[in-house]
DNA sequence: AGTGCAACCGGACTCCGGTCCGTTTATTCC
DNA sequence: GGAATAAACGGACCGGAGTCCGGTTGCACT
């Protein structure tokens, strides 16, 4: 079920530094990542089948659930990419994101990112919803929420800050169920209203 | 796919008028619900199957899918009841929930019920989840929001009032998905982080 | 090169949600 | 009461996610 051999990154913190995928494995991994965007570039991802997959890459359905773990557990991987260069720009990354600029600055920059990239592959982000108990206990989550509680202290923002994170978090993660009707219409709206409740705050 | 006859009230708007529930409908849909509550007590929801259900109950499967359309239409219907008396409870219950008290305390009050209400029956709203599509095209979803523009419009408050609706949602929503041993710890933090952005925002 | 072993692979199998359609039953109108 | 009709019923059936385990293969060590 544990998917295995996850290439490193902040997405990841490999605590326990596994050994290293073995090269067939890795092999495996990268076909069954390409082809996977590719038939989900065809034919959209609702009619991506595990059993398709497989015979698409002329492999065994149990390989790519020893790989990824569950159908969402694929996906979240094809979302890993994007996720990891957004990490990068909030830690790293130039200001406002990244360093240097004021905390609130940087935690308005912050919101307008994410939701710019969730935008963008809304319904590879919906393909990739865990099942409950897993949802939150993602290192990605983590990684924002304390991103978001440390910019919350810097900007001397009274109140408590993991619970305001966790608020603001929320806000950040239902665009991705915004009926597709509305959202070209909300995004840029709720974009502001980040904006305008996080500037309220400070 | 689509339920029908279900009861008239706030909660689905019967705007049409449907002709009403045969006899025999509506004594297997108390029986089905009856019977799924009990099951659920005994062995907790992710045991309830729908062949079990229907095998316990002495029906066809069919039956249940055409009553409630889904799995999670079936758990649905069994939050419905306090799902009616919360609303209930905002439109015209006393204040400070319902009407009478000024609005940001309404507001406060709006979203304290609300996690109380969700906290007492987390497992069923988990299982009650919609796919992306439906989930937030639900008649409660849209009067919760609607009440919540009203009361940000009688407050003053400025801003984009539909898309901090949306926003203040999204927060009493995400609670559901908070792992089980982060519950009892962060609900009352996050309801009281909950009236703090609300008085900020006034 | 040879060997031991852990990791990997494949695909048949299980389980369950959801559909379909021939049959049964409540209701209505004579 | 009896016939006509629409709704409800039941359970065989289907598709797809996830599991299991016997067989295979890369890798480290000698």
């Amino acid at each position: 079920m544990d998917p295995i051999g996850a290439p490193p990154g902040p997405l990841t913190p490999t605590v326990g530094l596994r050994p290293p995928e073995r090269s067939d494995a890795a092999r495996n991994r990268e076909l069954l990542l390409t082809t996977a965007r590719r038939l989900i570039e065809g034919d959209g991802i609702e009619s991506l089948t595990m059993d398709g997959l497989a015979a698409a890459c002329g492999v065994g359905k149990g390989t790519i659930f020893r790989r990824f773990g569950s159908r969402a557990g694929l996906f979240q991987a094809l979302v890993d990419d994007s996720e990891r260069s957004f990490q990068a720009g909030f830690l790293s990354g130039p200001p406002p994101l990244g360093p240097g600029a004021p905390p609130i600055e940087r935690l308005v920059a912050f919101g307008r990112e994410r939701l710019r990239t969730a935008a963008g592959q809304i319904p590879l982000l919906r393909a990739a919803e865990r099942p409950a108990a897993e949802r939150y206990a993602v290192p990605a989550r983590h990684l924002a929420a304390a991103h978001i509680r440390g910019l919350l202290a810097q900007a001397g923002v009274e109140g408590d800050a993991p619970a305001l994170a966790f608020d603001l978090l929320a806000i950040l993660d239902s665009v991705v169920w915004l009926p597709d009707e509305d959202l070209t219409v909300m995004l840029p709206r709720i974009a502001d209203s980040w904006e305008h409740i996080v500037r309220r705050l400070a």
